[in-house]
This record gives structure tokens, C-alpha cells and sequence, in this order.
DNA sequence: ATACATACC
DNA sequence: GACTGGTATGTAT
């Protein structure tokens, strides 16, 4: 079933940058988009906010012009040497393929405003809208038939739809009824993930077992069952992983679903029309780079553009798009995710009165510390936001010694960052705490310190109580998230599925992607999260110290006069961890998992060449040796990154306890 | 560690 | 009549 119905995703035509807002959600159908545009085009117009946009639209273009010029000046060899890169990385990636997890994710439709009109049903069959003049939170169905839609300000929607009635937006309401649809979710997947109020993950493949029946029985019997439960409509998405279910759900929107088989051809036909904009983590910036400056417009256009996209980006996001252009995502389910950040912000009306701004400090301050008690948190440190009355952001860091978490404590840094960039004229000022640690003064108290301190002195690398504590995309919009999978799972964001999300920056220096390249190719599961203790790497120097001298000759030879790209690629090629595990130049054992470590390495070797050849001082002289650790570390860190399974400790711990408490360290 | 950018709901 | 708020993460320096 899964081929066809994309086309006519496909079809969509993504005229895109004009304005501003770029999206093409579902629901649209009918739309003048042509007047749609202008409309919105005409009320920006003139604007700060417009003419901030303009300037991050030319940096952008900026920015996919440096890459086209860099896309010129390869050469048939450098094209041919990325073009193996890829294609080595296609094939691992391809090997790693499972198709034995079925994944719904189920999306309320049109949330708020649904829940709204259950409240008050006079509101059903009228274009209406929860959010302010402002801003625009979500908008019923009716409405988007004008073109109103989330993420637009409520003015410009009223000119688009002047019968547009507005319903200010009521959290505890939304709460309310995702709470009843996660009870529905709980009852299939209990490790069910949360993506937000209205969205969630669920790997159905055991209860499909239970039952004997298939993921698109399963996901009927859910959106019945959170319809009886609410009386909101959801859609459902059924597919091998968590990126393509997503993709799914928004097929049928409103109330239906759209299963992929897990077929690898299915998988493969559905993937290769899809835009690129569909896929969560790829945004209006992604997609108009990637099609400005190399022409992709679609999935499969990832892979058949697999040597620029190695060639240009950073190993991690490269990684990403080949993934994508393979139809490939995650289909494990986390452990835990910790929150890593509480801020609050708040816009007003423009100022440079430095009286009002420190008023508007001292409140944020104030509602920042009140949310970080209410969950029991401390933090290190603080980052000042502040978006100029040109739209422009700033931020400005400080970390501390000590966690805070007073408003008191709060104020007096967030005063001494403010001060600093005065005088200014400001439209909003936010607050940051990360470095998060749970309160309570004495006790030690965050597990994950607790864990690895206990790794440390005991070198248990059973992972024991330790796991859990990598870190991937995740994140947790809602408070409410962290409740109701406290239990296990936590929220985590829709977003990145596969892997990273983000797509980096322009160009700038080759060297530094390059290096990505070869050395790590044969990393691909690894998060690394290095927890790299400084202190254990004492020994180090002998272990490198040795054989790493007699580099590779042959690569000397390259690094003559041509394109230090190339050189360099080449030189790369001739290193290469031996078993997957062994430098081929030195002898050094690392495992896979320590890429960061690899790439160092393998900058160090590249840097000892060049140094050979000629003065040298290119590759930042951070040694590496400093980064080897003994084999016994290495071993034990290794495994305890791995910490696979032993999920164990959550379950131990009252679900009470996380609402007392603030679930976050579980 | 800090600053900035992108993404998602 | 003037473009949100909360969290996460990638990249560069």
C-alpha cells in the first residue's frame, strides 16, 4: 500500500522562499496559495521583523553560494574519492536496516482547536484559531482553508479570514486530554514516547504479536479507542521506524492513518519521491540549501547527490541525509531523557528604558526560579536571551560554580549579563538554566554524577544503574511529557529521527569536514557522548609515542601543491582502523565507539605529515595522546557506552516519586 | 565554555 | 496595532 499515495505529496508544489512562512501542512488543500502569499507578504512588509528576515535570507544565499563554488572546485578525482565515501556509507548504512520493529505514531488532529470546540461546541464548522493577535498557536480546520495556520501572527490570519474567532490558549485544557490519549497508548506500547502534548511514538510490535494482527488493525483500534475515550480525532502512521511513521501520519490527516510495509522496497519506493521537507529535522534553511545548492529536492536525490553531500557537510549530518535518502530512522526505544534546560522568555513591546528592562529581568527571574522549584532544580549555568527591537538574537553565558536556583541568585548574574550589553533596545528578554542538577543541598543527588562516579571508583562497567544516560534527541516539550512516561520512557522530540538533525553551517573550513570523512567511516552506531575523564588520561604518551612516527609515507607524496582537499582525502584513505578497531598507522586500539577520539587520532596523523613535509601548523596541535586512554579504560568506557540494555533502575521507582520530585534524573 | 543557528510543536 | 515560548542539538570559535 505504501506507493502511490507519496506522489501526491510530491506533487506539491514548494514555491518556496517568497516570504516568510514556507510550510505545506496538511489541510490546505483548496488554498489560493498565490494570494496567500502576497497577503502575508503585504502585512510584513516594512517591518523590523521583515527586514530582519531579509538579512537571514541573504546570509543564507550567502551561504549556498559559497557552497556551490565549492561544489565547482571539485575535481573529477575529489568527486570520485566522495563518491566512494558515500557509497561505503550507504552500504553500512543499508546492513544496519531493520524491518523487524513496527512504529505508529499517532498525531491528535489539529489539537487545541479540537479540544477547544469539545468545550465549546458552538465554536465546530468556524474558521477559528487558539492563540493571540500575536501569534497563532493552531488552527482548525475551516481556518486553514484561508491559509491561516500555527506559527502565524493572529493579524495577518484575521486579514486572511476576517471571521476568524480567536480562543486564547488554556494549557491545563490540552493537558487534560493528552493525558486521556496517553492512558489509550499506554495500554499498547507502556514504553510509549511522548513527543508533545499531542503526539506520540509507539512501537506496537509486540501487542501486533499478542493479538495477531497487523500494525494497521492496531493503529484503527487506537484512534477508535482515543476518539471514545476524548472525542478527538487523531491520524496514525504505521512503518518500520519512528521517521517514516511520522512521514505517515501526515499522509491521511486529518482522522486516518497510512501504513508502510516494512518491505524494503516499500520502504525504498516510498522514500525516493518524498520531498525532503517532509521529513522531521529537514526545515525551511535544509531544504532551501539543499535544493539551492544541490539541487535535491527529494529523498532519493540524497543518495544519487551522496558524493556533495560528503563532500560538503560534516560526517554527522551527512550521515543523516544518506539515511534519510535510504528511508532509514530509529527504531529503539530510549531510556530515560533527562531535561537539560529550563528558561522562560517573554516578549513586550520594545524599550532601551533600562528602569523597565531590569523590571522585566527581575520577572523572568522570578517565574524561572518558581518553575525550577517547583521541579526541584538547581543549575550552573545561566544564559542570558535577548532579541533586539532589529528582531536580532543575542545570548550571553555565564557559568558558576555553584548550582542556583533562587530568583535572588538568578538576578544577580542574569544583572551583570544585562548590564553589560546596555544600553540596548530590547523586544524580549529570556533565561536559561542548564547544567541542571536536582536541588537539595547536601545530597549528592543526580543520579547520572552518582552513576559515573561509582563507575569510576569501582570500574563496574555492568551498567548496572548506570545506563541511560546517553543522550540523543530527544527532548521533552512539555512538562507533562515527563510525567506520564516517567515510568520509562520520557518524551522525546519528533524530531531527529535517524540522527541529527541539524545541518551545519556553511562551509567553512574543509579541513575540519574532511577530516570527518575516512576516519570514522566505520562508526555508525556510536553516540558519543564521551564521558572523557581528564585525570585518567595520565599514561598516554607512551602509547603513542611509539610507532606513530613512521606515518604513511605514500600520503606525503600528496600533500604537494594540488588542492588540499585532495591531499588530504587521499592521505585519509590510507588510514584506517584495522579490524575496525586498530590505527593502521601506530598500532593504537580504539573502539568504535570513541569517534571523537578517532578523529583526533586521525587529525594528529595528518598533522604529523604535514608537519614533515613542510612548517605545518595547520591542524590545531591538540595531541592526541592526550586523548588516548589505556586499553583497560578503553575497554571499560567502551562498555559502558554500550549499556545497551539494563534499563532496570526505572522500573524501581515509584511514579509517584516523579511528580513529587520532578522525575529528572530518571 | 560560549555564541549562534535550526528545528519542532 | 507590529511576528510566541520551551527545549534540544549541531557547528564554530
Amino acid at each position: 500500500m505504501a506507493k502511490s499515495e507519496t506522489s501526491s505529496d510530491t506533487a506539491r508544489p514548494w514555491q518556496s522562499y517568497h516570504t516568510v512562512y514556507t510550510n505545506a501542512k496538511a489541510g490546505m488543500d483548496g488554498v489560493d496559495k498565490e494570494k496567500v502569499q502576497r497577503i502575508v507578504y503585504e502585512m510584513s512588509k516594512g517591518s523590523k521583523y521583515f527586514e530582519n528576515e531579509e538579512r537571514k535570507e541573504a546570509f543564507i544565499r550567502q551561504k549556498i553560494e559559497t557552497m556551490r563554488a565549492r561544489c565547482a572546485k571539485l575535481t573529477a578525482t575529489d568527486i570520485s574519492h566522495f563518491q566512494m565515501v558515500a557509497e561505503k556509507r550507504i552500504l553500512e548504512l543499508e546492513a544496519a536496516r531493520n524491518l523487524s520493529r513496527i512504529w505508529l505514531h499517532v498525531d491528535m488532529d489539529a489539537f487545541y482547536a479540537a479540544v477547544e470546540t469539545l468545550s465549546n461546541p458552538s465554536l465546530a464548522g468556524k474558521p477559528m484559531a487558539v492563540g493571540t493577535m500575536s501569534m497563532i498557536s493552531t488552527a482548525n480546520y475551516e481556518a486553514r482553508k484561508f491559509g491561516v495556520r500555527a506559527a502565524m501572527p493572529g493579524f495577518i490570519a484575521r486579514k486572511l479570514c476576517p471571521e476568524l474567532i480567536f480562543v486564547p490558549t488554556d494549557f491545563k485544557k490540552y493537558t487534560y486530554y493528552s493525558d486521556l490519549t496517553r492512558k489509550v497508548f499506554q495500554k499498547y506500547d507502556p514504553n510509549f514516547m511522548a513527543a508533545s502534548l499531542d503526539e506520540a511514538y509507539l512501537d506496537v510490535t509486540e501487542v501486533c504479536k499478542e493479538k495477531g494482527v497487523t500494525g494497521e488493525e492496531i493503529a484503527k483500534e487506537i484512534r477508535a479507542s482515543v476518539f471514545e475515550e476524548t472525542g478527538l480525532t487523531c491520524s496514525a502512521g504505521v512503518a518500520a521506524n519512528r521517521l517514516l511513521a511520522k512521514v505517515c501520519s501526515d499522509i491521511n490527516k486529518p482522522n486516518g492513518q497510512f501504513v508502510l510495509p516494512n518491505n524494503r522496497m516499500a520502504v525504498v519506493t516510498f522514500i525516493s519521491s518524498l520531498p525532503i521537507r517532509k521529513i522531521g529535522g529537514i526545515g525551511k534553511v535544509t531544504e532551501h540549501i539543499l535544493r539551492d545548492a544541490l539541487g535535491i529536492n527529494t529523498c532519493e536525490e540524497m543518495l544519487q547527490k551522496g558524493s556533495y553531500i560528503c563532500a560538503l557537510f560534516s560526517q554527522s549530518t551527512a550521515e543523516f541525509f544518506l539515511s534519510v535518502g535510504l528511508g532509514l530512522g530509529r527504531t529503539d526505544t530510549p531510556e530515560v531523557r533527562l531535561r537539560k534546560s529550563i528558561s522562560n522568555e517573554r516578549t513586550f513591546s520594545a524599550t532601551g528604558d533600562e528602569t523597565l528592562l531590569y523590571r522585566k529581568l527581575e520577572e523572568i527571574a522570578e517565574m524561572l526560579s518558581t518553575d525550577m522549584q517547583k521541579e526541584g532544580l538547581c543549575g550552573r549555568t545561566l544564559t542570558l536571551k535577548l532579541k533586539t527591537a532589529a528582531f536580532e538574537l543575542r545570548s550571553r553565558a555565564v557559568t558558576l560554580q555553584k548550582h542556583i536556583c533562587t530568583s535572588k541568585d538568578i538576578l544577580k548574574h542574569a544583572s551583570k549579563l544585562l548590564k553589560a550589553e546596555l544600553p540596548i533596545s530590547l523586544r524580549l528578554i529570556g533565561l536559561r538554566m542548564s547544567h541542571l542538577n536536582e536541588e537539595r543541598d547536601g545530597v549528592p543527588l543526580d543520579p547520572t554524577q552518582k552513576t559515573l562516579t561509582h563507575f569510576m571508583v569501582s570500574g563496574d562497567a555492568s551498567g548496572k544503574d548506570v545506563d541511560e544516560q546517553r543522550s540523543f534527541g530527544h527532548e521533552a516539550h512539555d512538562i507533562s511529557d515527563y510525567f506520564v512516561n516517567k515510568e520509562k520512557s520520557d518524551s522525546f522530540t519528533g524530531s531527529h529521527e535517524t540522527r541529527h538533525t541539524h545541518i551545519d553551517h556553511l562551509d567553512s573550513n574543509h579541513s575540519s569536514e574532511l577530516n570527518d570523512d575516512n576516519c570514522t567511516f566505520d562508526s555508525n552506531a556510536a553516540e558519543m557522548e564521551t564521558v572523557h575523564n581528564p585525570s585518567s588520561d595520565v599514561t598516554a604518551d607512551k602509547v603513542q609515542g611509539t610507532s606513530c612516527l613512521n606515518t604513511v609515507t605514500n600520503g606525503a607524496n600528496f600533500l604537494e601543491g594540488e588542492a588540499e582537499a585532495v591531499s588530504s582525502s587521499r592521505q585519509r584513505e590510507l588510514f584506517l582502523w584495522v579490524n575496525g578497531y586498530k590505527c593502521s598507522i601506530c598500532g593504537t586500539e580504539m573502539p568504535p565507539d570513541f569517534v571523537e577520539e578517532r578523529q583526533e587520532h586521525c587529525d594528529f596523523h595528518l598533522a604529523e605529515n604535514l608537519q614533515k613535509e613542510e612548517s605545518g601548523t595547520e591542524f590545531r596541535s591538540s595531541n592526541p595522546r592526550q586523548r588516548v586512554v589505556c586499553k583497560a579504560q578503553i575497554v571499560s568506557q567502551s562498555q559502558r557506552k554500550k549499556r545497551k540494555s539494563s534499563p532496570k533502575e526505572g522500573r524501581h521507582i515509584p511514579i509517584d516519586l516523579f511528580f513529587v520530585k520532578s522525575n529528572q534524573n530518571f
